[in-house]
Formats: C-alpha cells, structure tokens, sequence
RNA sequence: GCCCGAGUGGCGGAAUUGGCAGACGCACAGGACUUAAAAUCCUGCGAGACUUAAAUCUCGUGCCGGUUCGACCCCGGCCUCGGGCACCA
C-alpha cells in the first residue's frame, strides 16, 4: 500500500493530480475510427474575469457526463473555449484605460486557471476564442460564405438602438422594449445594416424540432413560438384614388366580407401618397410623429390604448367591391405580414374595440349555429366558429371550410392566395462597436459593397486605440483601418466598420472545435464529420432561443453550402437551472453572491463539485447552502477513513467464493452491485446526479455496517470498495484517483471500464411485502422472492391481521403483485 | 391575456411502469468516546391520539372533486409561485 495518509488533504491532492494529468495528456483526445465517438459540450463562458457558481455547475455536469462517457468505451470529445468578443471588454477598456485584448487575455488566463483548479477532463489543446485572429479570421470566412450564398444582405431598415450601449440589436435582443443586456428603452433608428437570411430557413428550423427529441419540450416551445408560423391569406385590395395594390395579410379570410376598414402601420410607405395634397395631410403627420416618438415599450404594450387617424383615403374590397375607409393606427406593426390590415370588428377583439372607439360600422358576417349575433347587442366580437352569412357565393358553409375556399379563390382571381408567415425576422448582425469580429466588407466608389477576397482574411482588428462610444463604430475614426483599396479595381476604398453580434462567434464555435489547429480552413471535413454531432450540450436555459436558434441556422446554411453534412448541430440538450442563494438569484447588488474560489480553497474541488451535483437534480433551480457543502465534505472524509481503516488488509483479501455466500455478506454483496445499477441508470438514463450520489452514500453506509461484523470477507470488501472508488470517479475525479493509487492500483482510475453489475447479484433470497386491507397498509412479512400469485394470498391470509380483518365478512376481491403487495378487499 | 414548468417534513430533495410517502443529505435531539470540547461512531427525527412501554389507530404530497382494490403519480376544475411570449392581424 502506498503512503495513505490518514487524514484527506484535497489541496496537495488536487495540486497533484491535476499536474499529472496535464504532463500525461490524459484527456488529450484524437479522432479513432475504431472507437465510437462522443461529443461532450458546454457552452463556453464569457471570460469576464471570474468563475461563478452558474459555470461550476456546468462544468461539473459536463464533466461527470464525458468522464462516463469515457469509462464506458466511448472516444469523447470534451473542450472549453471563451466567447470573448462583446461589450464588457470595451466598457473595462473606458473605465480602466485597459486595451480590451490586454482585459479580454488576463481575464482568460485567470478563468483558464480557475477552471484547471476544478479538474475537469478537457482536452485544453483544442482550446479556442472568438477574438483572437485565427477563429476570427474563419468567422469571417463563414460570412463571405453567407454573402457569397445570398444569406448575408444589407438593407436600410428601421432597427432596434440601444441608446446606452450605442449599437443596434437583434430582435431577439429586445426584451420586453428594452435592451437584453442593460435594460434600457430601445429606440427605433434608420439605419443601412448587415442581416443574415435566416427566415430562408424559418420552416426548417420549426420543421426540424421534430428531429430532436432529446431536447427539452420547453426549449423546443420556446422556438416554436419565436418562429411564428402562422397560417391565413394574403388579399389584395386596391387603393380607390391611386389605383395602388395594398395587400394585407389575415388568418381570417373567412371574414373578408365583414371588411369595415383598413389600417396602415404608421411606418407604411404608402401613407404619405395617400394624404399627400389632402385636408387630413397635417393630422396624419402629426399622428404619425407622436407615434413615432413613443418608446418601444410603449408602442407594443397591450396595455396602450389603440389610437388611429382617418387618412381620406378608401380602398375596395376585391371579393365586393365596397368602399372602405383606410386608417392609420399605432397597434399595426411595419415589419410583420405586409404592414398593413383589414378591419373585422364583429369578429377580432382588437378590430371591435376600435371601431367602438372611432364608430366605425359593424358587419356580422359569422353566424354561430345556435343563436343570432345583432350589432346592437354585441359586447364583445365574436371569435368562435359558425357558418358565413352576407358573404356572396360563401354564404351557408362553415368558416372553418370558409378560409380555405376564401383563399383559394383568391388566389383564382389574382387578388392574393393562401399564405403562410413568420413571426421571425432576418438576424441583424451589425454592431456599432470596436470589440468584434470586422465585416469583411469593403466599399469601393466604382464597384460598390465589395466582398474581402478570402486570401486576404483575416482583416484584423487594429489593437492601439482610443475609443469612447460613439454611436458610430470607433473603428471609423481609424484611419489606417478605415481606408483601404478596392480588391476589385485597386481605387480607393472604405473599409465596413461595423463588427459582428457576437452570437455569430458562437455560432460555429462548436465546428472548431473539431479541427482547432487547422490553418487552411475553418474546419476539416474528416474531423467535423467524425465528430459532429454534439452528442450532449449541456448549458443555461437563458440561451434557448438566440444562442441555439443561430447555432441551428449556421448548421443548416453550412449544411447546404457542403461544409457539414449534418443539418442539427446538438443531439441532446440539457438545460441546467440557477443557482440560487436565499431563494434568488445570486448577484452582486444583493450581496448573496459565493465565491467559488473560496469554497474550492476551503474543501477542494471535488467537494464542491459533489455538493452542487448532490443538492438537486440539474434541471432544476439549486439552492446554495453552506451546511450542505459542509456535509458533502464529511462524506468525502466519511470514505477516506473506510479506506485507511481497512488499510494493509485490502492488499490480502484471500480467496473467497462468491457462489456460497449467505447472510451479510450475500447482503453487501446485493448492495455493492444495486449501488452499480442505480448510479449507472441514474447518470445514464436520466442525468439525476443527485440521486447517483446518494445511492453511493448508502454503499458507504452499508460498509460502515458491515464492518462492525467480527468475521468480515475481505475480499468481497474489496469488491466494495474498489467499486466506491470508481463509482465516485466522475464525480469526485481526484479524490477518487488518489485512493486509487493509494489501495495499490496502477494507472488512472479515469481510464478504467465502468463496472457492470452482476444480475445475478440483485436478487434477494427474501422481500418485503406488504399486506393491505382495503388498500391500507395493514401489515409487513418477510417472504421468499418471486413466490407466485397463490402462494404469496396464502401467506397473506394466513396473517393475523388479516385473519381479524376477514372474520365474518365475505372476501370480495384479493389483488396480489408478487415481491410487492397483497392487497384484500373485504 | 396566451403558452410552458413547479408545488412533498424545520430545509435541499427521493419515490424510475398506478403498489410501503419522506431514500440520501442538512438541521435538531439523545447516547458512546474524551478531563473537556471539537471531530468521529451509534440511535432517533411528518403531525396528532392513546399508552408506563411495546404496540395500535387517525390524518398527511397546494385546494376541491373524479377514476381505481390502491393515486405524490391518471382525469376535470381551481389557487399560488417561477419561466417564456405578448397589439403578430
């Protein structure tokens, strides 16, 4: 036996097996076409400096999921990275005088280092970081692919601004009207910017959840409801005074004839034609100003009274012919459908309500089958199904049948047709800052927006500047980055200086992760299609839609461009909830904030690791607690004495036969390979590390138990306890590695095969089962296992109990599930 | 408003297919060891009734009802909390 200490000292172990581990390479890792592969993936951090709990619990869900892996054969995959492009390096950079490389780098090198100190298995050879030039010479590389596909545009459009982080934001930005990261109002500006297509892949994007069935339902909602989809029409109706096609888009096609007025989106580009000349001309501007100066939240609260203008202007109803009155109201959205809608009041909420408001006439054109709607006694509209009335050739078929047989006719008369649109917009990738991957895009006065020529990748980000925040990229005020030459011609040029959203970075990282080294491409096809699919992504549900949606779109894009062949980049996900302290949210402003580092500096990491793994299934909100990390570092010494206890002995266990045991040790023999099946079945089949640890913690016991025996098998205590070391090794990967060392095994207890259980073991001679009467509880026996249905009611009714239960009643019905219960209605 | 989740002892949680509710851990209490304390080891620990005690009984998984021999689990209706979306035509 090695020197086994008698007290366990996780700071000189831990040091210890995480520099033998590092000078071995042992979780180094290449592609082995012999073995299956599997990928291992959490989301990589931002590297804002420091670690939080939010990270160790993540990596140490990772971790315990790719050690499995390892031990059952598999050839896994298991790398970290940093997202480090972003705003906090810029806003360090102001405040500190601090260059953001020079930030962004120490803070990775102190995030690497307080990773390295938690021991997880990854292969830091493949490590990546979005802002350094060779990953973002390929993020641009993937852009030109994009452009180059048609999937990468740029258009003037009005945009989400964010007045305190000065850029611009994507749609999946904006919570609530405000800026996703700092909570500010959101403006609306004009402004010409760079948007990737990813409607183009809306339908596939929805279509394909089906392919993923190891993802949560409710990520899976969540995107579902993100895209949109939404089933009706388009109709065509036709300004009266210009002659103009104004086409609407509605889900109720049904109730075109109910049509009592159009309204525009104040932002509608027609508006101005319509009223140009007009007495209504000043009233509509000014309507429209006021709207235009609400603020974002404002505008889209349901809680905003519906405000509209009449603009003099009639549009004709195309199945008609009736004049109807065209409104511009500030509840009509520019960027969704076509901007514009019909006005149903007798049969949408909304519509009624306005017209209520402004008087505008009422026509029932849905009847429902079992009373009669009259305008003048309605209170609300009516939404339900029914039959159509005053609706021409329709009149007398169901509505339902109604919006197919709408749309399809007409599209026969060319005003429209079925239509099918999506919530979701085309992703705005420009941002007006300085800490990003460049848009490798140049603007030529001959030749126009001229792509970067790939050999000239990557346009580097120049790394001495002055900034403050502008509104306007600080790159622009660079001029040796600014200016340039046009590839095409060779005239003068003006460099993009825009950057890219960062969850383009983030985007592919997971292909890099594949071929990291590789400086010819962005990634080679024999490694990303060896390793790809992430077999188990594992990270924050805050990421459910933008992070996971992009991710989804560049596969599918790079899919089709041939650079992938896979279409879905994540197999698996698994979604970990927060980490709490006294029931929120830990944060700086409420002081409720742990310190990883401080807790690793006072039990180690692999006590850490165990108490945020045991505390609650990882799905779940955690619940930090101080007593709780306390009891899982007892339980780490609790082990560590069972060891020395039995010291020297375990080196000479004699030999036993297992076939004859009996009693006790037949007993801890069952424990020993239960313990196996539950903490396999429970990492395995449902990632409740909680309970794997526990089912550990009861070997413990029943080891404890045992050794209070005079006559113990020392070689089935052996068994036992070699199989608690391994058990324990993904969770508790130094520890687990010096008692392996020290009970005279050599090589890692990494490297090991899982242990499988003995079927044969689980049985028990004797079970428990349970009588009822009446279907309580009313007694416990110890019977013989696998006694049959007869057998088992007629020790049942032999009972005293259930004897006194039966005496003088008639039995009406006996239920028995052997090895379970016996259950006598009376 | 719509769409998802969740609700179990003093606390975190367990009960995997409808079959012993509360595994495991924390906290607490008692005992052993110790001059003493800490640490450790052992025992107890949902509520209530009765009892010297053992035992026994009743109630108990947010609330109300249903299905079933039997419900934390399935069904219907509510309440509370958390999350997502929110004038999407």
């Amino acid at each position: 036996m090695k020197r086994l200490k008698e007290r366990y000292c996780f700071d000189e172990i831990e040091k210890k097996w995480q520099d033998k581990w590092a000078t071995e390479g042992l979780y180094r890792v290449k592609e082995d076409l012999d073995k299956e592969k599997y990928y291992c993936l959490e989301m990589f951090p931002y590297p804002s400096g420091n670690l939080h709990m939010g990270h160790v619990r993540n990596y140490s869900i990772g971790d315990v999921v790719a050690r499995f892996k390892t031990m059952n054969g598999f050839n896994v995959l298991h790398p970290m990275g940093w997202d480090a492009f972003g705003l906090p390096a810029e806003n360090a950079a102001i405040k500190n005088k601090i260059p953001p490389a020079e930030w962004t780098l120490s803070n990775i090198d102190n995030m690497r280092s307080q990773l390295q100190s938690m021991g997880i298995s990854y292969d830091w050879e493949r490590e990546v970081a979005t802002c350094l030039p060779d990953y973002y010479k390929w993020t641009q590389w993937l852009f030109l692919q994009l452009y180059h596909n048609g999937l990468a545009y740029k258009k003037k459009s009005h945009v989400n601004w964010c007045p305190s982080c000065a850029t611009v934001l994507a749609n999946e930005q904006v919570v609530e009207g405000g800026c996703e990261r700092c909570g500010t109002a959101v403006d609306k500006k004009a402004l010409e910017q760079w948007f990737f297509k990813i409607t183009d892949y809306a339908q596939e994007l929805l279509d394909s959840l089906q392919d993923i069935p190891g993802w949560p339902e409710k990520v899976k909602i969540m995107q579902k409801n993100w895209i949109g989809r939404s089933e009706g029409a388009e109709i065509v109706f036709t300004a009266q005074k210009t002659q103009e096609k104004m086409p609407v888009f509605t889900t109720r096609p049904d109730t075109v004839y109910g049509v009592t007025y159009m309204v525009l989106a104040p932002e509608h580009p027609m508006v101005e034609e319509l009223i140009a000349g007009t007495e209504y001309e000043n009233a509509v501007w000014e309507f429209i100003k006021k709207v235009q100066q609400m603020s974002d939240i404002d505008r889209t609260s349901t809680e905003t009274e519906k405000e509209g203008i009449f603009t003099g202007a009639y549009v004709i109803n195309p199945l008609n012919q009736e004049k109807v009155p065209i409104w511009v109201a500030n509840y009509v959205l520019y960027e969704y459908g076509t901007g514009a809608v019909m006005g149903v009041p007798a049969h949408d909420e909304r519509d009624f309500a306005f017209a209520k408001k402004y008087d505008l006439p009422i026509h029932i054109v849905i009847q429902p089958e079992n009373e009669e709607l009259k305008v003048e006694k309605m209170t609300d509209a009516y939404t339900e199904e029914g039959l159509m009335i005053n609706s021409g050739p329709f009149d007398g078929i169901s509505n339902k049948e109604g919006i197919r047989k709408v749309a399809d006719y007409l599209a026969e008369i060319g005003s429209g047709g079925p239509r099918i649109t999506y919530r979701l917009r085309d992703w705005l990738i420009s941002r007006q800052r300085y800490w990003g991957a460049p848009i490798p895009i140049v603007y030529c006065e001959k030749c126009g927006v001229v792509p970067v020529p790939e050999e000239e990748l990557p346009i580097r980000l120049p790394l001495d500047v002055e900034f403050q925040p502008t509104g306007e990229s600080p790159l622009n005020h660079i001029p040796d980055f600014l200016h340039t030459t046009c590839p095409r011609c060779g005239g003068a040029a003006r460099r993009e200086t825009d950057t890219m959203d960062t969850f383009v970075c983030s985007s592919w990282y997971f292909l890099r992760y594949t071929d990291p080294k590789n400086d010819k491409e962005a990634f080679g096809k024999g490694s990303v299609n060896y390793w790809m699919n992430v077999d188990q992504y594992i990270g924050g549900v805050e990421h459910a839609i933008l992070h996971l949606m992009y991710a989804r779109f560049f596969m599918k894009a790079l899919s089709d461009f041939g650079l992938v062949d896979k279409r879905e980049p994540f197999q698996n996900l698994l979604t970990q909830g927060m980490v709490l302290k006294d029931g929120t949210k830990m944060s700086k402003s409420k002081g409720n904030v742990v310190s990883p580092e401080e807790i690793i500096k006072k039990y180690g990491a692999d006590t850490a690791r165990l108490f945020i793994l045991f505390a609650a299934p990882p799905e779940r909100d955690l619940e930090w607690s101080d007593q709780g990390v306390e009891g899982c570092y007892r339980f780490l010494n609790r082990v560590w004495r069972l060891v020395y206890s039995y010291g020297e002995e375990l080196k000479n266990p004699g030999q036993e036969g297992k076939e004859t045991l009996a009693g006790e040790d037949k007993e801890l023999r069952r424990l020993v390979h239960t313990t196996i099946k539950r903490v396999t079945d429970d990492i395995e089949q449902r990632f409740n590390f909680n309970t794997a640890i526990s089912a550990i913690m009861e070997l413990v016991n029943g080891l404890y138990h045992y050794r209070e025996k005079e006559e113990q098998n020392i070689s089935l205590v052996k068994e036992a306890v070699e199989t608690l070391i391994v058990l324990l090794a993904p969770f508790a990967p130094h520890f687990a590695e010096e008692l392996w060392e020290v009970t005279d095994h050599q090589g890692s207890v990494h490297c090991l095969s899982w242990p499988q259980y003995d079927e044969e073991a689980l049985v028990a001679d004797e079970v428990e089962i349970v009588l009822q009467i009446n279907g309580k509880v009313r007694d416990r026996v110890k019977v013989p296992a696998n006694l049959s249905r007869q057998e088992l009611e007629k020790v049942a009714l032999s009972l005293e109990k259930a004897q006194a239960a039966v005496a003088g009643k008639k039995i009406k019905k006996v239920i028995s599930v052997p090895d379970k219960l016996v259950n006598i209605v009376v």
